[in-house]
DNA sequence: ACCTGAACACCGTTCAAGT
DNA sequence: ACCTGAACACCGTTCAAGT
């Protein structure tokens, strides 16, 4: 246990959490609190616990400080879950050694929805029990679109498309039906993920034979329940993708060509 | 006030939601608590007050009693929150008069998926606050996908589109891609209409200064902003639908003459 | 049979007090 | 300057007691 505390009465299991190593390689701990180091371990927290583990007091406790410390650096839980969707958002921006997605090397606005899609994606699977707090928090103006909610965000999406010969509306078209297109196939890659390991929580007494009663009122349920549980979400993403891109590109050429209107693609 | 009891010290703000006359038109108090009474009531709190002010305790005395009471007819908060959704998408099964949306009338799965969509489209305009709940509880099992929370609502859509002619693939991916559509439409749609209101609600001093500063740094949203600004929600709902079903016709077309193998299309 | 009062453990948040 | 102890109002939930 490095540098321990010599008045160690916490709770073992939230301090493990957090005196171990995070993920850029740091010591967790070296001394001080942060708004940042807050919002990490936030993150962390939720991450290891679920969303509705994470209390100020508990937070507190795996940070090794009291709630009352956090107020120093946070207004409130309201803010400190806003930040925590702020931070998780901006890693799309943080360039990894070796990453193939970085948005900001894009080569075309095709590869640019490609890289955008994958990377909020590749956040979606990373912290999973996050995604749902980006998918509903109140957004800050109106037309932030979840899960793209950031300013920076929006801003490159529109400059891109409108580079890459969109006109206004059909750039402001596109990032609606992107964004709902996003939304919906990654909140529902999440809560699957969630439904999983639920079940696997409770083994209770023979739950099995109960559930398949149930289901033999339901013949094409009862048929299909193999297929249903087949998880093809990669492949279905990938697929949803292409298509928009394609439904993209022809509004685009159809508008290069005839001048008609094209703001309705949505 | 009708039938008021004596001892009437409780919050006037809770008791006036509940003591008027309720969506079917009937007093909301003739006597005696009920699971379905208490559902009710929940709905009707959620709609007046947002998801964040439910608590047992409001809730209790929004039905004039205690909180206390409601464990006799409910497990718990969790459990409640779960008969809510229910409550909500089992609404789509009742008819209401001249209703031309009633889920079981349809004429062919094209018509059937029209029907559903713009029913729980309604549902979700119904209940703004409640609709994240739809979108976001854990489900029962891992192939109930959000909004389409219900047993009876997937078994009836697979069989629809598999009567339809759809292949047991063809038609799990169809209900795939159909959910996720829906999700990500709707849970803007009302995110939208939240975040709408929210800004009413804050009208401090001279927010709009402070705000518009901060786009200059961002010239593409500059530009656009009255065009992001514009709510066209229900002609892109109409589209990116009408678009899905082209898309599943094509595929069982497809699929009727060449026989390729059809099951990736979501 | 149905509801309540009192109680318990836990929240978010404030603030004077400690170091 | 930074953290804590004590306190306040409010939670969900249990249970013996009332009617």
């Amino acid at each position: 246990m490095p540098t321990a505390t010599s008045d160690d009465d916490r709770d073992p299991d939230l301090v493990a959490v957090n005196e171990g190593v995070d993920v850029a390689g740091e010591l967790t701990r070296p001394g001080g609190l942060d708004r940042e180091r807050i919002l990490r371990g936030a993150v962390d927290f939720i991450d290891a616990h679920g969303l509705a583990a994470l209390t100020m007091r508990r937070l507190g406790a795996s940070l090794g400080v009291e709630a009352m410390a956090l107020y120093r650096y946070v207004p409130g839980r309201e803010d400190l879950l806003d930040g925590v969707v702020d931070m998780v958002v901006e890693t799309l921006f943080v360039k990894d050694d070796g990453d193939d997605l970085y948005i900001e090397e894009h080569h075309g606005w095709q590869d640019y929805l490609m890289r955008l899609g994958h990377g909020i994606r590749r956040i979606a699977l990373a912290h999973p029990s996050v995604f749902p707090l980006v998918a509903s928090r109140p957004p800050a103006a109106p037309w932030v679109r979840p899960p793209l909610r950031s300013l920076r965000l929006v801003e490159s999406f529109l400059g891109t498309l409108t580079e890459g010969g969109f006109s206004d509306q059909a750039a402001v078209a596109a990032y609606r039906a992107y964004s709902s297109f996003l939304l919906g196939h990654l909140l529902l890659e999440v809560t699957q993920l969630g439904a999983q390991v639920s079940l696997l929580d409770q083994p209770e007494g023979d739950p099995e034979a109960q559930r398949k009663t149930d289901l033999s009122v339901f013949p094409n349920l009862l048929r299909t329940e193999q297929l249903l549980s087949l998880d093809k979400s990669a492949a279905e993403f990938e697929d949803a993708l292409e298509n928009l891109l394609d439904r993209l590109e022809r509004v685009l050429h159809e508008a290069q060509t005839s001048d008609g209107e094209v703001a309705d693609l949505a």
